[in-house]
DNA sequence: TGACAATACCGTATAACTACGGTACATGGG
DNA sequence: CCCATGTACCGTAGTTATACGGTATTGTCA
């Protein structure tokens, strides 16, 4: 009979991954399936067997150190290796649990890059004047929040109506709530 | 004492939560932090609080069920409502335990979304053709796997080389390997 | 040597997004 | 009634990515 928490972590539907020292010490089954190998194969072993070779492992190594230390979560796109010998671009994720050590204790994420994202595939300035609109903010004031114009919000605002297929911003706000009809 | 699947459950670089028919049965740390409310404060309460309104909570219920019910993840990128009324954008993801009840049993991810992403910021095509490089295929082969001129596949290239401050293939094949020098 | 590959340029064209300018019109509140 | 706001057009301009055409040079391998 499985916790909650364990449900949730073999379900999930990113890869996910705990590291001791770069070596394998738990992962989910989203994780077997997106990597092709079986759960045995992969506990207590070291994640070199996720890389192409040596370098490539060592290389990869220090590369969020900076953001681990401090803290911070650290983020990219990356190949990860299956067991037939293909690979997957991922978004890859890594949080270490002690600042102090961060390789000592890592839990990695990996998420299948699908790109398109499905429905409402918002740029990062849409979001931000969205973000805005919810607030009940005018285009001059999210302008200035933002430091643009008031007429590249309006831009903004028409190309978001166009998206939604809105005529008004209430519309389009409500449409994008529940992102159909 | 925590099991290594608590550890990283509860650790990992991005908010899960799972819910039993719209009810927070438990949820990660992360997830309290991105949301700002306690773990108290969330567990065994309605999805309803994480939302505006009753009516937008309504019309994202069937949102992705299509998916979960054919066994797919669902996901999409959506506002996530924290304790002190602002919102921030998030990668969604969703998983059903039970394809034949989706939301009987859910598991659901949110990732902060950060969008410049950090280091080698490639777009769908250019890791289509990293993953054919990789594989030593030549641009000729490459384009008619894509379907695409072979002058387009070198197009692309020259935009890695530049990107990745490389010379050629093999050189920016390492540079991307490591994402950092 | 000759074919093929990779690199490096030249050009064209389209699309989307960003950012800004102007004008016009309707609507609603002080 | 005027002014602010939202909506709807007109225009320009720059960037990036995509996709293709050509040519030229280098290098390698059979």
């Amino acid at each position: 009979m499985p916790t909650p928490e364990e449900l949730a972590f073999d379900a999930a539907p990113i890869g996910i991954v705990l590291t001791e020292n770069r070596v394998i010490r738990t992962c989910n089954l989203t994780f077997c399936a997106l990597t092709g190998f079986e759960k045995a194969a992969l506990i207590n072993q070291s994640f070199r067997m996720l890389y192409e070779n040596d370098a490539e492992f060592d290389r990869v190594r220090d590369l969020g150190l900076m953001d681990l230390s401090a803290g911070r979560e650290y983020s990219d796109m990356r190949l990860l290796r299956r067991a037939d010998g293909s690979a997957i671009w991922c978004r890859f994720r890594a949080q270490a649990l002690d600042i102090a050590k961060p390789l000592a204790r890592t839990v990695l994420t990996y998420a299948k890059l699908s790109e398109p994202a499905g429905h409402a595939n918002l740029t990062a300035r849409e979001r931000d004047v969205v973000l805005g609109l919810r607030a009940g903010q005018t285009s001059k004031q999210i302008a200035h929040h933002l430091g643009l114009s008031s007429r590249t919000i309006e831009d903004v605002r028409a190309r978001l109506l166009k998206k939604f297929e809105a005529h008004n911003t209430v519309e389009m706000l409500r449409k994008f709530t529940n992102l159909e009809n």
